[in-house]
DNA sequence: TTAGGGTTAG
């Protein structure tokens, strides 16, 4: 009785009643006599608006909040921030705003639970403004508030966003909270600043497992995947406890170094520990084992699991588009539509894979059905696909009007990914049109006067080549340093061009040179237009025997048994020189090597590249 | 009384 007193029936939600109805048999239990009046109401309200916060039931919830208006019941503070919260959780956080700016005081709570509603979904800028706001009204802000601002403070300024959060809370205790200090050492891992972020980690009085995690994947974001892998054994000896999202990181720098063995030891630490089943890491597997080149593995993994996610089959098509495996690219996009709606990263994989594999009419195929039949939103990688598609099967012309129809500006990858195909078929006329734009938009970049050259020597045409090598010494040209490794019993062995530190320098040098006469004699020659210095063509020769990757491929071959896959990856496009290199020494020396660049494998067996010759 | 930290494909 007393329950609905005031209450129309009809207008409180079952749900609310449900919780209104325990409410009021708990008190009359306990108290034996229950008295109508405002303290009754509180409790009526505070146990409904908990049961909508805790099921996320918005519609309910928004039936209690107009009840109470109802009623003409003024909420007190702590029942208007569990309003505020009801609302931010469900994400209604235009409603929820209105009861915040309606609430004659707020408490720390209902500011902070306003705050982590923006934060949580994605609008910082209004989440750091209503921090500011708070400060300004004179709340003091906790542990809570700075753990969730904190995750607020990205973008182009995150920098300063962060320093400045992080001035605020060294004036209290909270650095050396776990959430926080969590928080802010990952944030300043998000903002690029890694030292600062280790500082705060070595400075926590305790650490579990998500402040582990943070760093280790602060230095996973960043590539420095070595140093992420060292700070996990590191951690693990001394006794962290991982979980799924630890496995998940750590994969992610295991992918990167292409860790065979650790990945495989990873796998079989996640096999005993019998973590119930996970769809991100399982597709963390699945792409650790194709950046490590075992795609049949991975397709286990893929085939192994009850339930996928969109990237399960994205980064399964992106495994057999890395290997060029076109067919199967296709085929798997296939069956995915059965199961899953394709996504925007799905069309990038299968028209990068269908470029890659050597499908050109069929990715073009699929690209006209999802763009007609979808009406998929395109992005410019999407057309930067297309054009590596039709520059490929040589209609360079065609890449070019689609250059000009496109409704994006082309960006130097369009214009780099036309320059390649020039390259290949060896078309002068739109290769010089294209290097013009290229050597406009980025004029101190190597790369592009490196493949001007090439394209200009494929041609016959040295005295151009010479131009472009004066050209280029006009300017200040820079590149991105060339690094090759290769991992042999678990130790990564680094190689950088015209390396002069490493230990076994001498011998090195000394194998290089005997294969270089083994291959000469196999018909090998060198491709001087790789080298665009100044100097003689026997230095030119000399610079060219020390680039990364012949160096890591050397080394494979002295220290590997005869039979077995030399695996070698380098962090850059490799060069058609070191490409023509690996595949004489495949044939001279009937050996499989698998070449990792930056794009995609390159599998070389006596002689003849997976790849096609198009990279 | 309550708000909170780490993760996968390109």
């Amino acid at each position: 009785m007393l329950m609905t007193r005031g209450l129309r029936r009809a207008a409180v939600p079952r749900l609310a009643r449900r919780y209104m109805c325990a409410t009021a048999a708990r008190r009359t239990t306990t108290s034996g006599l229950v008295a109508p009046g405002a303290g009754a109401r509180f409790h009526d309200y505070d146990a409904a608006v908990t049961a909508c916060v805790e099921r996320r039931a918005l519609k309910q919830g928004r039936q209690v909040h107009a009840h109470m208006v109802t009623a003409r019941y003024r909420p007190p503070v702590y029942l208007a921030t569990r309003l505020v919260i009801m609302y931010a959780r469900c994400g209604a956080l235009d409603d929820a705003r209105n009861v915040l700016d309606g609430m004659p005081e707020r408490n720390v709570v209902s500011w902070t639970a306003m705050i982590s509603g923006y934060s949580q979904t994605g609008q910082h800028a209004e989440a750091l403004e209503l921090f500011i706001r708070m400060l300004r009204a004179g709340c003091k802000p906790n542990e809570f508030t700075f753990a969730t601002v904190l995750t607020s403070c990205s973008g182009p300024q995150s920098i300063h966003q962060v320093k400045q959060v992080h001035s605020l809370i060294a004036k209290t205790n909270f650095e050396s909270h776990m959430f926080v200090g969590s928080s802010l050492l990952d944030m300043y891992a998000k903002a690029g600043n890694i030292q600062e972020a280790r500082r705060v980690f070595d400075m926590l009085p305790e650490r579990d497992t998500v402040s582990c995690t943070a760093i280790i994947s602060g230095y996973a974001q960043l590539g420095l995947d070595d140093e992420a892998l060292d700070l996990f054994r590191q951690l693990y000896s001394t006794g962290m406890q991982c979980n799924y999202v630890t496995f998940t990181t750590l994969l992610t720098s295991l992918s990167g170094l292409a860790s065979l063995d650790y990945g495989r030891q990873v796998h079989g630490l996640i096999l005993r520990k019998e973590l119930p089943f996970f769809v991100v890491l399982q597709n963390s597997l699945i792409d650790m084992y194709s950046k490590c080149g075992k795609l049949l593995y991975s397709r286990r993994v893929f085939d192994h699991m009850p339930q996928r996610s969109a990237i399960s089959w994205n980064a399964m098509l992106m495994g057999y588009g890395r290997h060029g495996i076109g067919h199967e690219v296709v085929q798997l996009f296939r069956s995915m539509t059965e199961e899953v709606k394709p996504d925007s990263v799905t069309l990038l994989a299968v028209l990068s894979g269908c470029s890659h594999g050597g499908l050109v009419d069929e990715g073009l195929d699929i690209f006209d059905l999802i763009v007609k039949e979808q009406n998929a939103v395109l992005s410019i990688g999407h057309y930067g696909c297309v054009i590596d598609l039709l520059g490929r099967s040589g209609r360079l012309q065609k890449a070019l009007d689609l250059i000009r129809d496109m409704p994006f500006e082309p960006t130097p990858a369009i214009w780099g990914s036309l320059l390649g195909a020039c390259r290949v078929h060896i078309n002068v006329s739109v290769g010089e049109v294209v290097a013009q734009k290229l050597l406009d938009m980025e004029p101190g970049n190597a790369g592009n006067y490196v493949i001007l050259s090439n394209i200009y020597a494929a041609a016959g045409m040295w005295k151009d080549v010479f131009r472009v090598r004066n050209l280029m010494l006009e300017k200040t040209v820079t590149k991105e340093p060339g690094q090759s490794w290769i991992i042999l019993d678990k130790v990564i062995h680094t190689f950088r061009s015209s390396d002069r530190f490493h230990p076994r320098k001498k011998d090195i040098d000394a194998k290089i040179k005997e294969i270089y006469v083994d291959i000469k004699a196999a018909g090998f020659v060198p491709d001087l237009s790789c080298v665009l210095h100044d100097v003689d063509d026997e230095q030119k020769e000399r610079m060219l025997l020390g680039h990364s990757e012949k160096l890591a491929v050397t080394f494979g071959l002295m220290n590997t048994p005869p039979g077995l896959t030399i695996r070698v990856m380098k962090n850059l496009r490799i060069c058609v020189d070191c490409h023509n290199f690996a595949k004489f020494v495949s044939k001279v020396y009937r050996r499989e090597i698998s070449l990792r660049d930056k794009n995609r494998f390159h599998l070389l067996t006596d002689g003849a590249c997976t790849c096609g010759d198009y990279w």
